[in-house]
DNA sequence: TGATATACGACTATTTTAGTCCTATTTAAT
DNA sequence: ATTAAATAGGACTAAAATAGTCGTATATCA
């Protein structure tokens, strides 16, 4: 309930390090994940995922690995979590257009307005909280 | 992903029927869950939990039911949530006093008081939102 | 005494999350 | 050329959390 996913937690860790390794070689999965003791293959996945969108940069091959795409205070914790969760939201009916399918209440249900309302201001909170503030 | 339980909307849509219905008789369960569309059972639990939290007062027998035990407006959505959930953290090592129970990678991560932050804004955010506000 | 309500524990099913495994491709160094 | 180290990404499994049901006890009114 309101739980963060390990996934962002291991994008926010990636971010960091990247954030905190710039300079010239480029960062590897490997390296990030015996740095903060997880998971190689779960630390790949979510690296792929910020690269695909321009959170990092990414070059294949022996020397490879990742840099950041932006500077630290340029990249929201906002940004990293659209990118890395599909399913960012409070509720079902904020997803797509609200249908029977994402919620059988939908019809008599009253509170689906104030909580949208709310749905920004949790949105606000990591909009307004830059990488560079959790380094 | 830092989505609300349907507890949690079951308890908001609860709390919500007896604001809007406190003139003389006691709202039950079933009149609830009619209202609403949603599982007689589970607003009946999720009522049991907020009378155990003094936020609701309950009365048994044939003409027994509900009402709220402060006005609207003294009502926080925190409030309800604290009662209905548990687990209401970002991070499992947010609970108890931090041990690798609660999270293996407790020892080199560097993300947690940042998160301990956010966390504070998200409280805030409820914290700040009454019972009053969704009517 | 029957009907209707709260109270509450045990259980099941479903969905989501977390994590693993496997294979392909790219590239630097030997 | 070959090998080793890296990204890229799909398929799969395991574990945990969520959602929902069932059954039974107790209280109260008519
Ligand atoms: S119950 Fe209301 S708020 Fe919750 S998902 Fe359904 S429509 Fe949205
Ligand atoms: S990874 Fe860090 S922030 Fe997440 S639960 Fe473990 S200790 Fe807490």
């Amino acid at each position: 309930m309101l739980k963060l996913s390990k996934k962002t937690e291991y994008a926010f860790m990636a971010a960091r390090y990247l954030a905190l390794n710039n300079s010239g070689h480029y960062s590897t999965a490997k390296e990030i994940a015996e740095n903060y003791d997880i998971s190689h293959q779960l630390v790949a996945k979510v690296l792929q995922v910020l690269k695909k969108n321009n959170i990092a940069a990414s070059f294949q091959g022996v020397k490879g690995g990742y840099v950041l795409n932006k500077k630290p205070d340029e990249i929201t914790l906002y940004d990293i979590i659209i990118a890395v969760e599909e399913k960012y939201k409070l509720t079902n009916c904020m997803h797509d257009e609200p249908t029977e399918e994402s919620c059988s209440h939908i019809e008599g249900c009253r509170i689906r307005d104030p909580l949208a309302g709310i749905q920004k201001k949790i949105d606000n909170v990591f909009i307004n909280t830059s990488l560079k503030q959790i380094l």
